[in-house]
DNA sequence: TTTTGAGTTGTTCGA
DNA sequence: GTCGAACAACTCAAA
């Protein structure tokens, strides 16, 4: 009890290798407890049967068991306030120095900005590192500093920094048993905190050279279904960033690595503008006078817009956890532009149903659908739910495959009609920002 | 400071 | 059926 520990705390970085906050702290000066806090600020707003609670619990309770079997050791779980967390911790155990990784939400930094102001009036360190990107904050940025808000540059740049970058695999296999010896520390089941276990399951990741040779070929095809299901394991950190993108770069086409800088290009971007979450990147597009018709965003929510692409997405959103990429952009279109609903409504859905749901992309994403974000689409741009299945959907494989009334008398009639609901769109947008 | 070229993913219209 | 221009100017990045 009185001997002095170093705790490292897991929290978007559920792994045990390649885990740079976790293995700085395996090779500190004291034996590391590993803790993992279940966050009742974020869990509260969440579904008791959300599958992405129980994702986490089933990783951690794995992890656990390795950490245990082989060395003796366990991760300690709690649930609570971070900062109440930390208040008993204290008085428990004699902590040298708290590690964790960087988490660049705004919520985040907040968080982690009260706990260093707490442990530092304790006489206790607080150690952050970058993990979960390869280039984070101000690391990739113009000459004269300011931060890149058009994707292009950025990703030249990205690349630039890139060859010049001689990142490392954090292998922790030699420091493992630094963990503290004690295997008896808090476990909590899914019903402790709160939860049940869902029925939906997080897909397992699929990144094969085949898959990132054809990457750029079939990943617009719904049907084809090419696409890596590596969102989610980037989100919890599941996956390491620096082996995907070695994998990634090993292959010629860069269509690929090209989507994992977006992800790090949106990071930056809410690092950045954080007040972007909720306010239009772009101010004056804050002035559109949406509809916000609530029969009609329930009708969108539930796939029952009588477009078929459209209730297609929105149908294997809500069966699974997860819609292909191309119908994310004609599904955030329509609700944006066909049913001058804020993209808030939009962001807020997909934040509660999507698998992978990340705050920088959902939000970088839908502003750029909207038009009001960074690099945005111009707002005339306004996908045509038709024609995007003769493009896309051809054979209506993925149709049929999600709306089984597809063709049948109970089908909805189309809620809107495109020419018209076009015109208006191209009218409130033009009042707005003109 | 000024200039210049360029900007994720589209649609429609008319020749 | 195919193709280029218009959509509407604007903002960004870099020289």
């Amino acid at each position: 009890m009185n001997q002095p520990i170093n705790i490292f705390w897991f929290r978007r970085d559920l792994r045990l290798d390649d885990n740079v906050g976790f293995y700085e702290a395996l090779k500190g000066d004291c034996p590391v407890m590993p803790i993992f806090i279940f966050d009742t600020e974020i869990l509260d707003k969440l579904p008791e049967d959300d599958a992405r609670v129980t994702f986490i619990h089933e990783t951690l309770q794995s992890m656990r068991q390795t950490v245990q079997d082989e060395y003796g050791s366990s991760i300690a779980m709690y649930n609570g306030k971070p900062l109440e967390i930390y208040k008993k911790l204290v008085d428990e155990y004699e902590i040298k120095t708290v590690y964790t990784n960087h988490d660049y939400e705004p919520y985040a930094t907040q968080r982690d900005k009260e706990i260093k102001h707490f442990l530092e009036s304790k006489n206790i360190g607080f150690k952050t590192f970058k993990d979960q990107v390869i280039f984070e904050k101000d690391e990739v940025v113009k000459k004269d500093g300011d931060p890149y808000v058009v994707y292009t540059p950025y990703m030249r740049t990205w690349k630039e920094n890139f060859k010049e970058y001689n990142f490392k695999i954090h292998y922790t296999n030699d420091y493992l048993n630094n963990l503290v010896d004690h295997s008896r520390l808090p476990n909590l089941s899914l019903s402790d905190i709160g939860f049940t276990k869902s029925s939906q399951e997080i897909t397992p990741y699929d990144v094969t050279p085949t898959l990132i040779q054809e990457y750029e070929e079939t990943r617009n095809f719904p049907a084809k279904d090419n696409t890596s299901r590596l969102g989610p394991h980037l989100r919890f950190g599941t996956v390491s960033p620096r082996k995907m993108m070695k994998k990634a770069m090993n292959e010629d086409n860069e269509t690929f690595m090209k989507e994992l800088i977006w992800r790090e290009f949106f990071m930056q971007i809410l690092w950045h503008f954080p007040h972007t979450k909720d306010k239009a990147f772009k101010a004056k597009y804050d002035r559109i006078e949406w509809r916000n018709n609530e029969d009609d965003f329930k009708k969108w929510c539930d796939g029952k817009t009588g477009y078929p692409l459209v209730d297609a997405g929105m149908r294997q959103l809500n069966k699974t956890g997860f819609m292909h990429n191309r119908v994310r952009m004609l599904v955030g279109s329509f609700l944006c532009k066909h049913l001058l609903i804020d993209w808030r409504w939009g962001e807020a859905y997909f934040a509660e149903k999507l698998h992978d749901y990340e705050m920088a992309s959902n939000v970088g994403n839908w502003q750029w659908v909207a038009g009001s974000g960074v690099d945005a689409a111009p707002y005339f741009r306004i996908f045509n739910p038709t024609t995007q299945i003769d493009k896309f959907d051809k054979n209506r494989v993925y149709i049929k495959q999600w709306v089984d009334d597809f063709d049948t008398d109970s089908y909805p009639d189309k809620m809107v009609d495109h020419k018209e609901a076009r015109e208006r769109c191209l009218e409130t947008y033009k009042a707005a920002v003109s």
